[in-house]
DNA sequence: GCCGAATACTAGGCATACCTATTATATGTA
DNA sequence: TACATATAATAGGTATGCCTAGTATTCGGC
């Protein structure tokens, strides 16, 4: 493997690292306006457009644990923005529903760190926006190939790989 | 902005979660077989390679906060794979050096998910991999003026960019 | 040498994130 | 119906990650 490969592949990396950051903690104009996370503004927003809707739904809307989701949603309840409420069909069930106040703040915009990155994915041609999707698609499925390789061995309950999928 | 588009540019967003984590938490074999976690076996490795080390160095070397690596090497000496020595020559400094057994397991290959996801970078053509890494910095860049335009407004202590470089 | 600025690190706090385990409820089957 | 299984959510624990503040030390200018 030649140098030129291998610091290309370490910078890709760090790119990585940057750029997730930069969506997830985007919280300047967001946490100083509207004192509210990236992750918690997003998960309000699906709570927001999709009515009543089980912690599981949201969670698979996200890439997160249910737990993680259980706990942005549990400080989204504790600040005003989100009601929880028992499905009375299934009651195992609790359903959430934004709030006015969180209606208010999940209808104002500009909002979130996935919307300002579609802003900057925005200002690149066409092109380029489904190459490096492409790309991508094909880094996320080597990897799990390849991370799944190197976990074989717990049985991690069931068949489900290892995420939460409602 | 079409719909094909916009899908695009969310399924982009999604891969990078999704990347990340698989990059970061990657834990199965490294967690079962050596109880350390992805971001300390990286770091213990920054340090055992680079004899002793001052915190601030390490953090240079890794695109997280200061406390954050603090933190981690805190871990990483109360399990024994680190010792923390103050620098005689500048005494605000505290030099890190990797144990014998934070050497033993700091060389044992293979290890931290960063090499997983090299070995999976691997696997793709030299052209790809060149222009994955291009696409991003781009994406970086972008995503950085996106930001640094909707948090303008705090003064963020002195002219760096907000984040630790040594 | 003295004093202010800069630097290296630490402390405490909170959010995100995931794991395991547990509880409550629903569902399928004997 | 009774029981095992599956599902939905919660509880508790730990790690990562960043922020603000504070302390100790060094450095630069006077």
């Amino acid at each position: 493997m030649s140098v030129r490969r291998q610091k290309a592949i370490g910078e890709i990396i760090q790119s990585f690292r940057k750029i997730l950051r930069t969506i997830d903690h985007f919280s300047g104009e967001l946490k100083k306006q509207y004192n509210i996370t990236g992750p918690q503004a997003g998960t309000l927003k699906i709570i927001a457009q999709n009515g009543p809707i089980s912690l599981t739904d949201v969670c698979g809307r996200t890439f997160r644990h249910i737990t993680t989701v259980g706990g942005i949603v549990d400080r989204l309840e504790r600040d005003g923005y989100v009601i929880k409420e028992r499905d009375t069909q299934d009651r195992r069930k609790v359903l959430l529903a934004a709030t006015a106040k969180g209606k208010r703040l999940a209808s104002s915009a500009p909002f979130a760190g996935p919307v300002r990155a579609m802003n900057a994915l925005e200002r690149l041609p066409t092109k380029e926006i489904v190459q490096i999707r492409e790309s991508l698609e094909t880094l996320v499925r080597i990897l799990g190939e390849e991370m799944r390789d190197a976990t074989q061995g717990g049985g991690r309950r069931g068949g489900t790989e290892g995420r939460p999928r409602p």
